[in-house]
DNA sequence: TTCGATTATGTGATATTATAACATAACGAA
DNA sequence: TTCGTTATGTTATAATATCACATAATCGAA
């Protein structure tokens, strides 16, 4: 699969996959999801700003940080915290927060699902979002 | 335990865990990590800033930031990353990531260590640091 | 089809979080 | 004491994110 390929079929997908929940996946965040998607590392919000100028000369930090927020919300994108930078979601699980397994020598994350409950979670807490990052270095990297 | 004995008793603790690494444990460290055990949820830089400032008017970002920074270089503070926000540590583990449990509703954490290494790593991953923090509400909370 | 409600975007300003750069001071070993 | 190192003071600015309000696009109901 190419890149761009594998960009027309997140894109694609996104399209499905907010259809499917009655959202609007309008150009500007088709856009934004785009450079998520080619962009081989988590992207900061003003570097995506930054893109978005060399096409629309009137993106501004809201423009960004709304359709980060909106593809974050129908969960086709995820926010690393830690880095604070962004990433296209690998999985498009609808829900249950993603591992990621973010090299710090080359930039790439892995994005995992399904990890086990925490056993030693404190007695009657009830967790409604995690947020597990992970960094080190991957297999190539090591 | 009194509210001022568990400062005291942090403060005391953090001499000797300094000393014992050859760091040194100044004024402007104490007093940062004094306001860290005192407050009962994670607090934020700036908040930090303005309470120091009631007690040294040239406190300035830098200095908040430079104690943080020793802090948790040395194991006696966290940051909670997803809420740009840091916190005492509790445990006073030398390393290996904490596992937080913060209650979205009255903001209390707890603190937990020891996380069996994930299951689902990639091949070949090292991983150096892991962030993970759990948001939901604690059984008071419920 | 037009109306009105809702949702999305445009735009300027500003809030929040964090670091750079360089000067001064305190400490600690030789 | 003296010198190298570590810590702090100080000014400025960078990086990240949101507010507030105006305009525009969309969509369903009448």
């Amino acid at each position: 699969m190419t890149h761009s390929d594998s960009v027309s079929s997140a894109l694609a997908h996104a399209e499905k996959h907010c259809a499917d929940r009655g959202m609007r996946m309008t150009p500007l965040r088709r856009n934004v999801l785009a450079l998520l998607v080619e962009a081989s590392e988590p992207i900061k919000a003003y570097d995506l700003l930054d893109q978005m100028r060399s096409t629309d000369r009137s993106a501004k930090p809201p423009t960004v940080y709304r359709s980060l927020d909106f593809l974050m919300e129908v969960g086709l994108a995820h926010k690393v915290e830690a880095l604070n930078a962004y990433i296209a979601c690998a999985h498009c699980h609808d829900k249950g927060g993603a591992e990621l397994y973010i090299c710090g020598n080359c930039g790439s994350v892995d994005e995992r699902h399904g990890a086990p409950e925490p056993q030693n979670a404190p007695e009657g807490f009830r967790t409604d979002r995690s947020v597990v990052e992970h960094y080190g270095r991957c297999a190539n990297c090591s």
